[in-house]
DNA sequence: TGAATTAGTTA
DNA sequence: TAACTAATTCA
């Protein structure tokens, strides 16, 4: 299935039925689909994405596997990966983290669980591609929200934020630089460590 | 340093 | 929700 799914709708692999990420996806519709590959969300703007959770980390090297290959497959979206951050997979995120970026040069979005991938994925697919250069968006309510749950980020910054990177991918590409005449040195880099740093005990 | 902002608490 | 407050951050 090499085709985008029309607007408001999300492609999602068979084995993802009844999962909690679902239930988050109100006013979506949802298609089941066997052969996404290994994908497990196609969304309408031409994203796929891969969860890697946290039984995938644990369990050991064998996410890696499944990134190459993900990597390697679908060449016609834009691939997107979300990693499942907690406190078990706290320990191997950073190493999580290089494998995306540096060795596939995927883009990486560390979610808390399924609840806040679904809002993500919401969120992902809301965005229509052919409106994606207008300089005026509606800001997403989830998106806002996500983002002031980034320390040091209340209402005022994510504000701000979100007028200079108005999706959350963007804001996770941002670096220490970008962000930092916008919200502030201290700021810059809490936001920077949300998205790039695994989280430190103490 | 004063103003602005965040984040937690309370009603 | 709104208002208040302590602590932090900014210019």
């Amino acid at each position: 299935v090499n085709a985008a799914p029309p607007h408001g709708h999300v492609i999602c692999s068979q084995r993802w039925r009844n999962a909690a990420v679902l239930q988050g996806l109100k006013g979506v519709i949802i298609l089941f689909e066997d052969e996404l590959g290994l994908a497990d969300f196609h969304l309408p703007n031409r994203t796929a994405i891969l969860y890697v959770s946290e039984c995938d980390i644990i369990a050991g090297n064998g996410y890696k596997r499944k990134l190459v290959c993900y990597r390697n497959a679908c060449s016609r979206f834009q691939e997107l990966v979300l990693v499942e951050r907690t406190r078990l997979t706290e320990q191997y995120f950073s190493a999580v983290q290089k494998f995306v970026l540096f060795d596939l040069g995927l883009t990486l979005l560390p979610v808390g669980g399924q609840v806040e991938a679904s809002q993500l994925i919401a969120q992902i697919s809301s965005e229509n591609p052919f409106r994606r250069r207008t300089p005026r968006r509606l800001l997403e309510p989830s998106v806002l929200a996500l983002v002031q749950h980034i320390p040091g980020v209340g209402r005022v910054k994510a504000l701000t934020l979100l007028q200079h990177f108005p999706s959350i991918q963007q804001v996770c590409n941002a670096s220490v630089a970008e962000l930092e005449p916008i919200v502030g040195q201290t700021s810059a880099q809490q936001v920077h460590s949300f998205f790039h740093k695994p989280l430190v005990e103490h």
